[in-house]
DNA sequence: CAATCATTCAATTAAATAATTGAATGATAG
DNA sequence: CTATCATTCAATTATTTAATTGAATGATTG
């Protein structure tokens, strides 16, 4: 292989990744994935996608080594290949943040306008959790916060959430926090429950970044108060 | 807008900035503007691609956030939209080197088999530079070099390379470097250089990452000796 | 070991993308 | 203000990708 061969095998690899990231549904599908291993029907249900065609785009994933997958039983499980796609798909957001006017417009006309307050970031958050401070809901579905979430958070899904308000405090500050940075389920948390009179505010990101960024995880007790 | 819909429409402009890296000519494109802004019949030039596909290919990026352009004289000189833009390719080229056999094969087998020595990091450079130990030299061609380099690099293209050994120290380490991780100019730069019996090495990455790790940039002088 | 279940594969159709060609634009130079 | 040059646009063809359907695989359960 020549110099310029193998230069040009280089490129087409990386556009293999790149390009198994161009389509909405894979975005959506790993957005999924990385909350944890998760088998191909549990991932077509919550990604409204038929049967196949999640299994093709799965496929197409695990092909440009973003994920990868293991047989359990008779289901097969899939899972974020590396930390470093989690990286990836940030550093994609970011770049798209920056230099995407729609995307501007997007964030600033619809998930800033629905959360006035500034999120609370990792690191803040891990020091009021240290003292005490804040009470934490996790509002993923049950299956995803039981495969990992923060220490002490509690498991109110927006389904449950007006016939678990006795569990709140009213006198301490929330924090919501679900799957990532553009998860809606946090801002809709949010907006729920300011409208009950909590004090609770978002965290900026979500489950997978809080987990890479080596911060401390709690996994399988499911805490009902 | 709904949240669903929001999510959706930013998940669609991911998608789009994903894709317009999914293509092995517009990342060699990208690696070429990012040596400093280009014409467009400059980079389809060196990308060996006809006119208007280039044109097509840069108007893609240009409309994904990846690249800008403006007008200068007849000419559309186009540029990286912003320094974020490198960061996403080098994490792109991050995942794949760890998660894709292919690439690991390539790198492997073609790259590592062709510099056995370490490549110098850009920190150990710097430090070298500082003390004057090493002499810099610049293997990309004269119209790169000139929109910026290395404080202090010769501009010693391949073709010139034999008819200028003179300018070279014998008993300094030579250090080379092009435009990225895995610009083939270095590489053949070094075997060259090493046959002569120079004491030369590369340079792990290009002039662009120097440039974003905010280390010391020269511009617009030509230095022949 | 037959039935069931989760997944993948193969074949099809529909849609998007890539490359080429030639015409259109829009800036500059004479 | 016409000619020239660099670039973009529009139209075409070829190729690739997405989604659907139904059959095939391969593990598990009774």
């Amino acid at each position: 292989m020549s110099s310029e061969n193998a230069k040009k095998a280089l490129f087409t690899q990386f556009a293999t990744v790149a390009k198994s990231l161009g389509h909405a549904h894979r975005l959506e599908l790993l957005e999924f994935v990385a909350q944890g291993e998760r088998s191909v029907d549990s991932l077509a249900e919550r990604a409204g996608l038929s049967f196949a065609n999640t299994s093709q785009h799965l496929r197409q994933l695990r092909r440009a080594g973003l994920l990868s997958s293991r047989q359990d039983g008779k289901r097969v499980l899939y899972r974020l290949a590396d930390d470093s796609v989690l990286d990836l798909l940030a550093e994609l957001r970011r770049v798209a943040e920056r230099n995407v006017a729609e995307v501007k417009q997007i964030v600033d006309g619809y998930f800033h306008e629905r959360d006035a307050l500034e999120p609370v970031s990792r690191e803040e958050l891990l020091e009021r959790m240290r003292q005490g401070l804040v009470t934490v809901i996790d509002v993923r579905p049950e299956d995803e916060y039981r495969a990992g979430h923060l220490p002490g958070a509690l498991n109110i899904t927006l389904r449950d959430l007006e016939v678990r308000l006795a569990e709140l405090p009213g006198d301490q500050e929330i924090v919501a926090y679900c799957r990532g940075a553009y998860c809606v389920l946090s801002f809709e948390a949010v907006a729920a429950l300011r409208a009950y009179g909590f004090n609770v505010r978002r965290l900026e990101e979500g489950f997978p970044e809080w987990r890479v960024a080596g911060l401390p995880v709690e996994t399988n007790s499911v805490r009902n108060s």
